[in-house]
DNA sequence: TCATAAATAGCACGGTCGTTCTAGTTATCA
DNA sequence: TGATAACTAGAACGACCGTGCTATTTATGA
């Protein structure tokens, strides 16, 4: 279930925490949800340090004060975001691929999800990609949480690589960190030569770059 | 010899034209010299849109007058910061590989400078990255600027495997748009992973996709 | 229904931003 | 050297920023 569902469990503490259970929502935390919704657009866009308290305000038609109230600081709110939009991405993309059977199956369908995800942010952006660079030299709890949610997918997709060797289906001599790696230079090019370039067919670039590494690594069968 | 005549435009008033002969320079014009010098080591930390002229102005010792005075806006001053960084990537990057004879190891040479740039910034940050993720959704001259800088280098490496295809090191039917996309994203790889997440060992996985890259698209020799 | 708590608006504060104007200093060159 | 142009500082501006305070409206639950 996802955040999307205006069925959540109501909880006095100021976050999103259990707001993903399935209850019903008292008027605030409504409100709340809306204006993350509304600032993870925003953020997408412009970048969490872009990202303005007035001009949320502005697009949520409330006042910035009652804007405000809800996380207490910028920070918070910046944080709110973070973990929503990391929520999104598992839900999107992490938990649907791991329908697919472990092994080499996983690793297509994981690196498929996320370029798709890419794919359709190119008319909005990575709030990941775009803090990577917004926070880079800034430290701090917002650039922690980016950090630790960026390495808890790539973890992730580290994982479906090592069972693809256990399956045989990739060379046991293999490294998943530079398979990981290269894989992650092809989103990024995507979103490089895509959102920044406007230059058409990174996508299936992108694609081709995913088979040729695929078959690089790939063990030999005979 | 330009990378690319005519690429990035230059204004002859309000510019650093002239200022790389060699002449003596009247004393304004060392001045901003030295601001657009300090004003890059600003911008490549914290972003081109970080960078304000108050901070600038601080650590020129100088007065925010003083400073906005030699640009007349602070969007002249971006302009400036964009050519004069694409006029050092010209000076330490191109210029030096070119050396290396057409083929592949000018390609080799073009890649093994690029690298060793981003890996120099890794304290400090490519603003032609930054203001990719910058730039992407707000349209105007500096974003103009900065897509031709970079696609006028991005050009230029294409050249290069242009050659090396001509000179039969690589294979005829291969891709250079393919090849040019899998090096840049190797690059972004190395600045998200070096910079961002501080995770050891990047360059050292951009040499090897390089040389993989490099193999499969290699022309069988016989 | 009613007391109470939660949610929101309105206003003001200090700060920084880019920019303008003016005055004064400093460099340049006939 | 002296006239002139170039350079720089300083103060002020309106706009926007995040944030705190207070009053008022709205929702909640016994």
């Amino acid at each position: 279930m996802n955040i999307e569902e205006n069925s959540v469990q109501k909880t006095p503490s100021a976050s999103l925490e259990g707001l993903h259970q399935g209850r019903s929502l008292s008027k605030g935390q409504q409100t709340k949800l809306a204006i993350v919704d509304a600032a993870l657009g925003l953020a997408s866009q412009i970048g969490l340090e872009g990202m303005s308290i007035g001009v949320l305000a502005e697009v949520m038609h409330m006042s910035k004060s009652g804007v405000f109230a809800h996380f207490g600081s910028r920070e918070e709110l910046q944080l709110t975001l973070v973990r929503e939009y990391f929520h999104r991405f598992e839900q999107e993309i992490f938990y649907p691929a791991m329908l697919a059977p472990r092994g080499l199956e996983r690793v297509r369908a994981l690196f498929t999800h996320w370029m798709k995800r890419v794919a359709v942010e190119l008319q909005s952006g990575c709030i990941f990609i775009s803090g990577s660079v917004e926070f880079d030299d800034r430290p701090g709890p917002i650039r922690d949480a980016l950090v630790s949610a960026v390495q808890t997918w790539m973890a992730a997709v580290r994982r479906a690589v090592i069972q693809a060797k256990e399956t045989g289906e990739l060379s046991a001599d293999a490294d998943e960190n530079q398979i990981v790696f290269e894989l992650h230079g092809l989103i990024l090019a995507i979103h490089f030569e895509a959102r920044f370039l406007k230059t058409p067919g990174a996508i299936e670039r992108a694609k081709l770059g995913f088979e040729n590494l695929l078959s690089r690594y790939q063990a030999a069968h005979f």
